[in-house]
DNA sequence: ACCCGGGGGCG
DNA sequence: GCCCCCGGGTG
C-alpha cells in the first residue's frame, strides 16, 4: 500500500479513532506515527507536533484519560555503553524545552494546533490498549512548564486536554483487543498475530490494583489471546 | 541485560 | 555522518 503521509495535522482520514495497531512499526507504516521509535514526531520547524506516542517512556508521565501530563524528549535512556545511573528510574539528566519535539509541541500550545495521541501497552493500566496501539484522537496542547520529576531533574511536561470540539468518537477504553466494535489495521490483510503486549510491571495504576491484578481481571488464568487484524479502509466515521 | 537496529533530525 | 529515540526480540 501506499504509505499515507504522516506529516499533518488532525486525523489520517483512513484511521478512525479506536484502530489498533500491532507495534510501532505498523504506526509507522500506516502513517499514524512518524517515527519508529521517538514518542513526539514534528520538529521545532514544523507548526506543532503531528503525534505522540504515550507508553511509559518516561516515568513522570500521568495519563489521566481526557488530560494527560506528557514528558518531554530528552536523556530518557542510558547512551549505550554507559553504566544507568543508580535507582529504579533510568532518567539520566535534565530536559530542555528547546529540543525539537519540545519546541514543537510548545507551537502546538501557542497555535493550537491539535495533536494525534496513540496509547501503547505500558503505561496507566486504566486507560491502555492490553495490547498493540491505540489511535486515540485528538487533544490541545493546554500548557507547558518544567518540573522536577521522580529522577530530580528538571523535566519537561505538557498538559494536553483531549479536544471536545471536534466531534470526535469519545475516548476508546477497550484494553483487550477483543471488542465487538474494535477494529484493527494490518498491511497484509486479515491474519492473526500477537500484538506488542503488556511488559512494564511498574506501569502506573490509578485504581490501587497492580498490573497483574488487573491483566487477571481482563483475561482470567488464559495467557493473552492472539487478536484477529483486519484490514480496514473505510474512512473515520464523523457523526 | 544485551544487542541489534531503522528512520529522522540536524550540522 | 552522527546522534537520538515512549523498540523489539532474545536469552
Amino acid at each position: 500500500m501506499v504509505r499515507p503521509d504522516p506529516r499533518l495535522h488532525g486525523d489520517i482520514s483512513q484511521w478512525p479513532v479506536g484502530l489498533l495497531f500491532a507495534d510501532r512499526v505498523d504506526l509507522y507504516d500506516a502513517g499514524v506515527h512518524g517515527t519508529k521509535e521517538s514518542g513526539i514526531f514534528g520538529t521545532k520547524g514544523d507548526n506543532g507536533a503531528f503525534s505522540i506516542v504515550l507508553n511509559a517512556g518516561y516515568e513522570d508521565d500521568d495519563d489521566r484519560g481526557d488530560i494527560i501530563i506528557y514528558t518531554g524528549e530528552g536523556k530518557g535512556k542510558p547512551k549505550p555503553g554507559q553504566k544507568p545511573k543508580p535507582g529504579a528510574n533510568t532518567q539520566q539528566g535534565p530536559q530542555d524545552m528547546n529540543s525539537s519535539g519540545n519546541a514543537a509541541l510548545q507551537k502546538n500550545q501557542t497555535e493550537r494546533t491539535p495533536v494525534r495521541v496513540i496509547r501503547g501497552p505500558d503505561g496507566n493500566v486504566k486507560y491502555s490498549p492490553l495490547q498493540g496501539y491505540r489511535y486515540d484522537g485528538l487533544y490541545y496542547v493546554e500548557s507547558s512548564y518544567m518540573e522536577e520529576g521522580k529522577a530530580g531533574f528538571k523535566m519537561c511536561k505538557f498538559e494536553l486536554r483531549r479536544c471536545d470540539d471536534l466531534g470526535q468518537d469519545p475516548l476508546p477504553l477497550h484494553i483487550t483487543g477483543q471488542g465487538p466494535t474494535d477494529k484493527y489495521w494490518s498491511p497484509d490483510g486479515p491474519e492473526t498475530l500477537a500484538a506488542k503486549p503488556r511488559r512494564n510491571a511498574n506501569a502506573s495504576n490509578t485504581d490501587g490494583r497492580t498490573v497483574q491484578q488487573r491483566n487477571k481481571e481482563i483475561t482470567g488464568n488464559k495467557k493473552l489471546p492472539k487478536i484477529s487484524f483486519r484490514k480496514v479502509t473505510e474512512p473515520a466515521s464523523r457523526s
